[in-house]
DNA sequence: CGGTCTCTTGACGGAGTTCAAAGCTAGTGG
DNA sequence: CCACTAGCTTTGAACTCCGTCAAGAGACCG
């Protein structure tokens, strides 16, 4: 049950045998059935999960409900709104499972003991933010200066998985383009 | 010198004098001429500044050699990639001065120390780098899922010093498009 | 003054959208 | 185990937005 979160955060910082037992102690083993809407426009999210199996999205929707996917997460990934969570603030993001799934689950209060009684986990949540904000700021270069098939390739070079475990017209909003434009560029792509 | 970080410091924490006065010591007082290149693709970034007057910008640069600008930084905005400067790895972004500038100046070394006398300013890093997120998730977002009319209008607002201060053609390539649709873009808007 | 950089304007082409219809697939209930 | 439905993907035609190229007009600096 914690294997996997163990190795995770082993890559990260060196915390004691004392330290991971206090996660244990702390974080909630939880099963989420699929399509199950976690989080919603103007809430605040209270939860900061990690996912041992199955598969989640973020995504907003604009104006025309017109859905955009920020992100699809699946074995050892976090998923929340780390700002909305960090200080409560209404989110402006939607998260919904894509399959059934078995997760660690965070509250702001479990979250601040484990940081306070086990600092260590400070420097992984940092690093953590740094490396989304790195990731997200060249897929917003990516997401302006290239091509719908050039932005599929990378994609299913990136998240080769994916593909195989979600719809398609998910991979459509993720990558910024409609549904029928991204069959038409496989199609184009694999007559190559 | 030190009126408007002072003010930017206590917004996110509540330093003692004793910290401020550290800071003061610590960080570095620059000046930079205009069209000044700070850090190039391949680089490691070594600093983490703070803009007391003047604008910077960070941008990418596409194998086609198309500029797409990530950000524009003035009074009162830190400057530096995170990810690079934090875990030592090679940048892939450019950063340029677009006036002539005076800023404040961390190392990784003078930020250690500062981080490890002064622990408040932890919380102010964090916050910061997690409204960063966020900021750049939104406009993510808004990058896929608005027009270029709108897109301009939106960043007028958010930005309105900005027009003013930089070339029409950096803006182009903040929002994502060329610089020529932008001019037929606001001489549209110019006639309603 | 002359050169460089920037912004504007127009014609044309191409990438991606929208709408509609039809084929597939998977899940559901009988 | 079959039949049905609902959601997903594919395909095509018409259209729109935006890019590219090229030319000209300012504006600024040395």
């Amino acid at each position: 049950m914690f294997a996997l979160i163990d190795l995770h955060v082993q890559k990260y910082t060196h915390p004691s045998q004392q330290d991971l037992d206090l996660l244990h102690a702390l974080i909630e083993h939880k099963k989420i059935s699929k399509k199950t809407l976690l989080l919603s426009e103007g809430e605040i999210c209270r939860f900061e999960l990690f996912i041992n199996k199955g598969c989640i999205r973020n995504y907003y929707i604009d104006e025309k409900g017109e859905e955009v996917t920020l992100q699809f997460a699946t074995e050892g990934w976090w998923v929340s709104d780390i700002a909305s969570f960090n200080e409560r603030t209404h989110s402006r993001m939607f998260i919904e499972t894509l399959e059934d799934c078995e997760v660690l689950w965070l509250t702001p209060d479990t979250k601040e003991k484990l940081l306070h009684q086990a600092p260590c986990f400070e420097r992984m949540f940092r690093i953590l933010v740094q490396r989304n904000l790195s990731r997200i700021q060249e897929r917003l270069f990516r997401t302006i200066a290239t091509t719908a098939a050039e932005k599929y390739l990378d994609f299913i070079e990136r998240y080769p998985e994916i593909p195989q475990r979600v719809a398609q017209h998910y991979i459509a909003s993720y990558l910024g383009f409609s549904p029928e434009f991204l069959s038409k560029v496989r199609t184009r792509l694999s007559k190559k």
